[in-house]
DNA sequence: TAATTTAACGCAATCGGTTGCATAAATATT
DNA sequence: AATATTTATGCAACCGATTGCGTTAAATTA
């Protein structure tokens, strides 16, 4: 169990400490404040912190200089009620502790950042009903953009219109909805799952199994329907024992289908994971039962996460550029200039994967 | 290689697809709208939305349902800029895709949503200039508090001296700073270190190495204390071959570590190090060299990262409530009132930790 | 030199809520 | 019935930055 408890602390010295018991916060600087000071306009000020070309080298360097020396900082509230917009992008993924999401909100953040925006997070943790007032949280701080992994939850999409008759860049990466005129970035789900199981009838499985995700989310859908392709086009007849439809690809969901598949009278010799999570605890739970791995039996997930290339022995898997998904997300909103945008247009951007194969089916 | 492409698609059929080619977006609304559609000033509209107690139940419930009906939604940075506060939690992490910190932000997140907060991060990627300027950035935001785990570079604090004049709350967490009168949020590393340590002691290791982080980080610093304590207080001699410094506990640095250690004469029988990371480096590389753990040499790391129990043998570790300390940071801040803070006064909250023991060490 | 252009800056409205103070109407008190 | 309270609402200033338009003085052109 952990507990927690507080300690109070006086300290005599220290930074900042006050003088008077009662200290009232430094009243704030503002442009007003400098105007003031150098017998300027505000709009002057204004101009100048901003290089506008209508006012003197002389006087932007004089007003910059003045601004440094008095601890001005500007107000991005006041500036963004006054042009209706934030310099902030939103984001509304499930939950933020996981490595495929975090990796991505940190591409987005960097990005986001050396473009001097904001970015301001909210997990869903997959339900739908928290997706919707989060959304709304985030349209009320009037973001410049969203970028959203939907919840697995999530069928209707209405809560997105406010974005789209705002005009507000909306950007779906991963998973995404179908038939919605946005910005959608996202890796090609089906070619993955595709080459994922071919990789695996390639080393000679001949029974594969196919760990499965909620089917009304786009990415194990693709996965899917690539696994089965795969199956088809190599004249494998499709078992529907073999296929385990999860609900959250969990390490427990995962070791109660590992045991239910290996207790079937025929047994699989490959399994394709719709993520690593799922894969390793196929590894383990195998493992235990002395099944040799990859021998007996082939095993690759999806993602790259971490514990792929430390589970013993490593799991093969797909590459998943979360990150670069990241990146690439946050640029489209940057871009993104209602002019140029047709409202009857998706951009979808597909990111490429590969196998990464190591132990879990390195075998002939 | 990841690459990837566009693919444009044109759709016939969508969801709001619009009728004319130069859709106009639709006017937001205000509360001067609903001034003017319910014959009230803007001031009652207002007060009725913040259910003012001046305001009749009968109009209140008006005022809503006409909000409702007319899908209005407030302005958040209009009554920012009003009061001088954004209900806004920043934060300061070094990168968010670790297991530790997104757990601790996913803390953060959900404890401010429940209280109509909303979260900025920012990432240092532990560079101090970093720091800095993203401070500067959530200032301009206004943000109403700031949770920070400080960048492995920084040791000037300066730029936290405007949220302190401002009367901004401030709480750092895990790694603090010394001697700065704010809120922290903490585990007792040097109690972790120590406990660790005898742990190894208590399992019959007479030469036990420390895989030390950087020392001017409260976090590290306390554990090695803990570290070196415990093995004076049980007689073991401290050999300073056996403290390993490193810069970022990587797994690479790791390896280095491990090899090195190995090659010496008189090889450790347990390593305690300050991470997991690092920690599994030393199994994996350990057992490539046919060493056996526990047996020949027992290893204990810190955080209880995922890749912890999946390494085989599972690495023992040290548990840290990440997102427990992310949900009292958070709790700190939405508790703080100006009026009742003490300026001369530190509040730290420690956090216990506990050994979770695996398979790396057991042994006798 | 007169006319015109350009450069540099100021005025004042605006963005959307919030709130102290004033006011009018309704209710309570004596 | 006259006065004192309470209740419900409006007025107008304010938060801090932005920007269209106007103005003045200097520079350029005819």
């Amino acid at each position: 169990m952990v507990g927690w408890f507080i300690i109070r602390i006086d300290h005599q010295a220290g930074y900042f400490v006050t003088k008077e018991k009662d200290l009232q916060v430094k009243k704030e600087i503002t442009i007003y404040d400098l105007a003031k000071e150098l017998n300027y306009s505000p709009s002057t000020i204004s101009r100048a912190l901003n290089n506008h070309k209508s006012i003197s080298p002389k006087t932007i360097k004089k007003v910059k200089e003045q601004a440094e020396k008095m601890g001005y900082r500007p107000n991005t509230l006041a500036a963004g009620l006054r042009n209706n917009k934030s310099n902030t992008i939103g984001i509304s993924i499930s939950r933020i502790n996981r490595h495929f999401i975090s990796s991505m909100i940190s591409g987005i953040e960097e990005t986001a950042r050396k473009a001097g925006f904001n970015v301001i997070i909210s997990q869903s943790d997959d339900k739908y009903e928290n997706e919707v007032s989060n959304l709304k949280a985030l349209y009320d701080s009037r973001i410049s953009g969203l970028i959203v992994s939907l919840s697995m939850e999530t069928v209707n999409m209405d809560h997105f219109k406010p974005f789209i008759n705002q005009g507000i860049p909306l950007v779906f990466v991963d998973r995404v909805p179908q038939g919605f005129n946005t910005y959608k970035v996202v890796i090609d789900n089906y070619s993955a799952g595709y080459n994922a199981t071919k990789h695996l009838i390639d080393k000679g499985c001949k029974r594969i199994a196919h760990f499965a995700g909620a089917q009304h989310r786009n990415v194990y859908e693709e996965r899917k329907k690539g696994y089965l392709d795969a199956l088809k086009e190599h004249q494998i007849p499709v078992d529907e024992q073999l296929i385990i439809h999860f609900k959250t690809l969990s390490f427990e969901e995962g070791e109660k289908a590992t045991n239910k598949l290996l207790k079937l009278p025929n047994p699989p010799d490959g399994i394709f994971s719709a993520n690593d999570t799922a894969g390793v605890s196929a590894i383990l739970c195998a493992k235990k039962k002395g099944i040799k791995i990859p021998e007996e039996l082939a095993i690759i997930g999806f993602n790259d996460d971490p514990i792929s290339s430390i589970v013993e022995p490593a799991l093969s898997t797909m590459s998943h550029p979360a990150m670069k998904m990241g990146k690439i997300a946050a640029k489209r909103i940057l871009n993104h200039s209602s002019k140029n945008h047709d409202e009857e247009v998706s951009e979808i951007t597909v990111l490429s994967t590969e196998i990464i194969q190591r132990a879990s089916t390195d075998r002939k």
